[in-house]
Order: C-alpha cells, then structure tokens, then sequence
DNA sequence: CCGTTATAATTAACAGTGTTAGGTTACATT
DNA sequence: AATGTAACCTAACACTGTTAATTATAACGG
C-alpha cells in the first residue's frame, strides 16, 4: 500500500517545484511581469497543472509569502536571545529583522506590500507565523518594561511602534535605493536606536 | 492669432481630464486593475487617445503621483509653524503627514509604493517635489538641534529616521487594517513622540 | 468658398495575460 | 485485459498594453 504515499510524495514534491519557480521568477521579475505561462515553462509543465496545486496566481503569492514568513521567524530565532539584556536583544532584533528586508528585497515586498493588496483581510492573527513574529517582539518589549529598563508603555502599542519604525526603513531603502541615504547601517541603527532611547526609564 | 493658444487650453484640458480618471480609477480599483480602454471609458474617447498625452502607463502613474506629492507638500504648508516650538512643529508635522497617507491611502501606496517600482531609478532629488518635502523636513530637525532640544544629532540621518518611522506607521496601517491595532491615533502619537523622545537632548 | 496641410482621434491588429472546460494520457486496481 | 481515476494537456475566452495605419476635423493660404 505504499503507492498512495509514493503518488503523495511526488504530488508533494511537484507542489514545490512550482512553488520555487514562481519564487525565483517573482523575486528576479517582480510579481506583475510573472505570467503563469513562464512558471510553467520553467518546471516544464503545461500552465493549467498549476491551477491544480493553487487556486489562481494570488494564491501561488500566499503560499510564497508564507514561506518567506517562516524564514523570517527562523532567522529572528537563530538570535539566542540574552534574558538579562533584553534591550540588546530587542536592537540586535531590530537590526536582523532590517538586514532580513534588505537580503530578500522582493520576497519582503511580495510578504509586507504586495500580498496585502491581493489577500484583502489578511490578518495576521490566526494563529499564522506573522503573529508568531509579532509575539516575539512583543515578548521582549514586555521583558524590558518588566526589568524597568522602559518606563511603564503600553507594549502592545510599543511593539506596534517599533515594528512601524523598522518597517519603514526596510521599505524605503528598498524602494528608493537612489535617494541620498546617509549610510544604510548608519540609519538603521538611529532609527532602532532612536526608538529604544525614546522608550527608556 | 489665439487660435494656438485655445487649442493647447484644449489639450490641456483633455490632459487633465485623463489625470483626474485615472486618478479615479487607479485609487477605486488599483493600478493593476485599471486598463488602458476603462480610463478612455471613463472620458468617452478611444483608448488609443492616451498615447499623446502620456508615454504609456507608468508615465500617467507618475504623473498621479506627482501630483499627490504636490498636495501633500501644500498640506505640510498648511501648518503655520511656531518658530519657537520647533518640536511641536515637528510633532504636528509627522501627524499631518500620517493623516494625510490614510485619508488617500491608495494614493499614498500609489506614489511610495507603486510609483518606484515602475519608475526606477526615481531620485527624489532633482528639483522635484519630493525633494522640497524633505527640505521641509530637515529644516525643522536642524531647528530643533540649533535650540538644542536635542541633541547635537545628524540632521540628515535623523531626517531620514523620521520619515522612516512615519512612513512605516503609515504603510502598516494601510497594509494591514484588520490588524488588531492598538488605537490608531495612539499608535501614530508613540511612533511619533518616543521617536522625539529619543531624540531629545 | 475651395483645396491643402497639420493634427486630433479612431480602428484594427499584435502578442501576451489569467483562467476554465473538455479532452487525453498514464497508471493502479479489479 | 478491462475499468476507474488521477494527472496532465489543448484550445479557447475575454481581456491586457501598445503600435501602425487610417480617417475625421479644423485651420490656413488663395
């Protein structure tokens, strides 16, 4: 009885192969100029065998997004985080969290910019990773109010300002690589650093 | 001889009618959502029309766009600034600029957004709309620095770590509007006094 | 008022898009 | 070997941005 597994296994693993191509082709073409017809081409397969695997193209988004997601969560969580020094660990998280966007440009604006304009309602708040993310960062927003190393903030909107901060700078080093930025590693630190000061005892 | 001259009023006019449609449709809809014949629809000429005004379209994206930064910069004006309060000029100033991303989010997504992403390359620094914003911008942190309310910072990093944290309130709050955030108004005052916090001297 | 010229605007078409219905192939089970 | 079912593909629809070729419109000189 192992032929289902193995037709499982291979459905799995075809499952994947068209969820990496249409990553490495959204990430090099941007998510618009990704036809469905080039995914298809790319893993060798007619362009209708993807409607069997994803519902339609912002579906296939979702799923990419999801997976970005995690990568994100794992990387914060490499961080061994230093329980009697939660502000460093909340700036070293920062910095990663930044350094994250700018390793994978398009795969942060397919998750944080261009998904929520296709996946209307996207709420982040049953029980997917992106609430794991926010859990974490709200963990250690708590940690420093507790050890009075923050006067007494509301954490939740404290963890809300903070994750509006790193997010703006992940989003306009990425979209305006032109501009005149100071230096990139200068202003992600003033912005972490300017956050944490302002939270401080 | 005012022939000339009422046929460009004419142009003009036809110009500006396909901006403000498109407009319309790009902030209703979506830009990707909105095609070529939908916006010859909405102005009751052949799609085809379009082509003499406007290269293609990105090119009347950026147009849309310039024209919202165009008023957003006349709102920024708006605030009469108090020049012995160059902080709370600043507060108000950040609030402003949040407040007018979500009374026109699509249009805030649209030029911050969208716009780069099709026009790269897009500098912010050439004389240009953009530009003058972020004059205004550092013009009030170095004001703050020369009263020495704060600290003796760099003024054009932290310039650009305001906008950061402004922008990414904004865009979240767009992005994400069935997040259970906090209280929006809340939010958008701890971004924008914890950063000022921080800043201070 | 006529013919000429410029320009405004349109029609038809191309190559490409997401997606669906219907048909075909391959293969495990009886 | 026949049957059923899952995997896969072909053909098509309605739509996209954009271009080339064509027609209508209005201004000009005689």
């Amino acid at each position: 009885m192992g032929v289902k597994e193995r037709r499982a296994r291979e459905k799995e693993q075809l499952r994947r192969q068209i969820l990496s191509a249409a990553r490495e082709l959204f990430v090099s073409e941007g998510y618009e100029n990704v036809s469905m017809r080039k995914i298809a081409d790319k893993i060798e397969y007619s362009p209708t065998i993807i409607y069997l695997y994803f519902k339609d193209k912002a579906d296939l988004l979702d799923s990419v997004c999801k997976e970005t997601l995690q990568n994100l969560m794992n990387t914060l969580e490499m961080l061994k985080s230093d329980k009697s020094n939660p502000v460093e660990n909340l700036r070293k998280s920062g910095k990663v969290y930044v350094e994250f966007g700018l390793k994978y440009p398009q795969d942060y604006k397919l998750t944080f910019v261009i998904r929520p304009q296709f996946q209307k309602g996207l709420g982040l708040h049953e029980g997917s990773v992106g609430e794991k993310v926010f859990n974490y960062l709200r963990a250690m927003v708590s940690e420093c109010v507790r050890q009075k190393t923050f006067r007494q903030v509301d954490v939740e909107t404290t963890g809300q300002a903070l994750w509006s901060a790193v997010h703006g700078v992940t989003l306009l080093l990425i979209d305006f690589p032109d501009f005149p930025w100071a230096t990139k590693g200068e202003l992600i630190d003033t912005v972490i650093q300017t956050m944490i000061e302002g939270l401080k005892a």
